[in-house]
DNA sequence: TTATATTTTTAGGCAAAGCTAAAAAGATGT
DNA sequence: ACATCTTTTTAGCTTTGCCTAAAAATATAA
């Protein structure tokens, strides 16, 4: 069984590794857990003794792929939790994270596949990042800001960069939320501001919009 | 703020204060937690100075009314949770009581109330036990077993004694579920079966199902 | 009342997870 | 190559929550 502690830091290496890739350092897991380094050779001495990492003194740590497997299913629970909370509790996007930094603990395989059946599975979370499928594996998505999308070109909202209430208020009044295609019809160069179709209806939104979207290209 | 293991002591004590009322002893307490009469001494010092209750050497305690709030709060949580998992995810009653134990804990008022309403704010739990109100208010009720129920009187369900799977099929098969109004139309005293109304069937129960469900008498 | 039994507390220890301060290893610049 | 700087580790201490064994208080029984 792992605690709490540990698997607060398994995710956090599976992050670090996913953004750089290669061995992780004592120090990076450190700042990333706002931890002193000599916590982090602590625990990473027992994480190794565990299997869940490699890890050589002085070179930094590996996740195994039980280490890795483990991770991802934490950042699966995290990820669902809020996908639940924004669906069926109304939560706001940004109101979540907390919250569900607390359920990803919860112990129970059973819980997670109901939980999943009962959101209809979903492949993205309310910040519009990938959901680890049950088998541990992350999707490596484009997460593009809708500013970044072509003319002519279209995109699956998947999340919002920076969340207001207003904005969110803004977003609901028209009818964007995740899942919602966009395309962009025309783009103003001077003010970065387009005119994007949603469904049946086409208006025009700002630069500030526009760089606070996030959309998945196909 | 109170730990994990705090919140599990008052639970524990609230419980036996409930039941017994009174002051409530180290050994009692040892027992119900199953744990050593000199670790309960520690944490009902701790407790203590955190005014949840009064403690007094060798006399026992009772928990002040912060105390009593707390202990309601986090039962009111863990009988939330159930209905959550039997009702919205479709688990079995008697294979929630593990994972709402973990999900009791989980620190957010915000969630609660809006899982409250989400859950359309039932008065009792898949067990037919009752759910403290907000304010930490928890009913006294008059949880019968449906064979002490006279002729021509009626319950309504609230829960079941002993859950075993083909006894829950056996009850959904007869459209029995929690909430659902029951009216002893016969009782045979040589064998102890009856005659019972469930909406607008009528049908024969043995002994051994009436002494399993458990219904609240208006 | 005095001896015995039970209950409760105290004392001392252990594991988890963190910290600070000091030592050791590795990297860097001249 | 050597001195310096940075990174990492080690050593030792703290708190939480538990344990066992021994001591103290209370209850019971002859």
């Amino acid at each position: 069984m792992m605690t709490l502690a540990e698997e607060n830091y398994l995710k956090a290496i599976f992050h670090l590794e996913f953004e750089n890739g290669g061995e992780i350092s004592t120090n990076a897991i450190a700042e990333s857990m706002e931890t002193k380094p000599s916590s982090v050779t602590d625990m990473v001495q027992k994480l190794a003794e565990k299997n869940m990492l490699i890890y050589k003194r002085y070179k930094g740590v590996q996740l195994t792929e039980e280490g890795r497997k483990l991770a991802a299913y934490v950042i699966r629970k995290h990820r669902l939790w809020e996908v639940f909370l924004v669906e069926k509790l109304n939560f706001h996007w940004d109101e979540v994270h907390e919250i569900a930094e607390q359920l990803e603990h919860i112990q129970s395989d059973e819980l997670v596949t109901r939980l999943d059946q009962f959101l209809g599975s979903p492949d993205f979370d309310p910040h519009g990042d990938p959901i680890p499928d049950e088998h541990g594996v992350l999707k490596r998505t484009e997460k593009k800001l809708l500013s970044e999308i072509e003319k002519n070109h279209q995109g699956v909202c998947v999340g919002v960069k920076e969340s207001s209430p207003e904005f969110l208020q803004y977003l609901d009044k028209k009818k964007i939320s995740i899942g919602t295609k966009i395309t962009v019809l025309g783009k103003e160069f001077f003010d970065g501001s387009m005119v994007i179709r949603v469904g049946n209806n086409q208006f025009f939104i700002s630069q500030k919009i526009a760089e606070n979207l996030f959309v998945q290209t196909v």
